[in-house]
DNA sequence: ACTTGAACCTCTAGCTACTATAGGTTTTAT
DNA sequence: ATAAAACCTATAGTAGCTAGAGGTTCAAGT
């Protein structure tokens, strides 16, 4: 088994992830370096997929690249050393429940802004004031009703 | 009036914006360059300090800086000529109404994520299942309910 | 007047996760 | 044999800052 070949554009195909992203992952060691052939050109096996696909998948899941190697780590280990599960499942378990915690604070963040952007907005639209309501408030924090605390933020 | 001189150490305390984050905007030409000491130091007035925090102010609710150069722009506009606010109000809620879509899109995005996320871990925490559903779940999208449609995102 | 230390200055590089472009080579099909 | 499609590397750009190095200026105290 493992000897059907893919060219990066068909792995590219098989899982969405664009070519140059895929070389990337390569540059950053998330991807393990292909076989090349003579000319230089890359060639995957099936592993190379699964990897990709595990890859790919973490980020539309908005796992950090960071967290998506220690996962990737993780994976190695069991499989080279068929240790307990157990700690592995801990350990994942741990990382997806910072990237939720992460998620749900951006949520609240999110959703404070959105509250305040709505609040802008309206007023403007009720159209009592003979100014801007988006233009006072933002020169004006007193006009707002939370605080948007900055929770440290990327994706 | 306008009398009143700030280093841009006193600007960073009155508006929490760091030094060198202001420093940043007037690389941007966000922030107009100030007058300097003969020694070369920086030395607001009032107006720059204003300026700066409609700036920070925009930054906590979330605009982008092309978004906050608009409505700079807008608000200078209207004060030069006396323009009938009307436009100008048109045009910022425009901007608002734009960022309320993009922060709403991004909350429905991330409540997917969250609701992906907590469904594998409590599948774990139950533990009925001899393997990780962290881990399985990573490598098969088959597994998730739903979709993750990547919005293109920052902030 | 002189010294000290905090605050200031510029410049460059680094952060995340890619994406785009330029300019060239390999592969594959006709 | 030729030509198009797909591949290659390398560099720079995206957003919005932040950190560091290495040097200068300012204001206060003696
Ligand atoms: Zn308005
Ligand atoms: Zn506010
Ligand atoms: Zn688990
Ligand atoms: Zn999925």
């Amino acid at each position: 088994m493992d000897l059907q070949l893919f060219t990066i554009g068909q792995l590219s195909k098989q899982t969405g992830c664009k070519v140059p992203t895929i070389r990337y992952y390569e540059g950053i060691e998330l991807l393990p370096n292909p076989p090349r052939t003579e000319g230089g050109q890359r060639r995957y096996n099936a592993h190379h997929l699964q990897t990709l696909r595990f890859i790919c998948h973490g980020r539309e899941l908005g796992f950090p690249i960071k967290a998506i190697r220690e996962l990737l780590e993780l994976d190695q280990f069991q499989q080279d050393s068929r240790a307990s599960t157990e700690d592995g499942c801990h350990r994942a378990d741990q990382i997806a429940l910072e990237h939720l915690h992460r998620i749900e604070r951006k949520i609240d963040q999110l959703s404070g802004l959105r509250d305040e952007l709505k609040m802008m907005i309206n007023a403007c639209k009720s159209g009592d004031n003979h100014s801007c309501q988006v233009m006072s408030v933002l020169a004006d924090h007193q006009l707002c009703q939370h605080s948007h605390g900055a929770a440290d933020d990327n994706e």
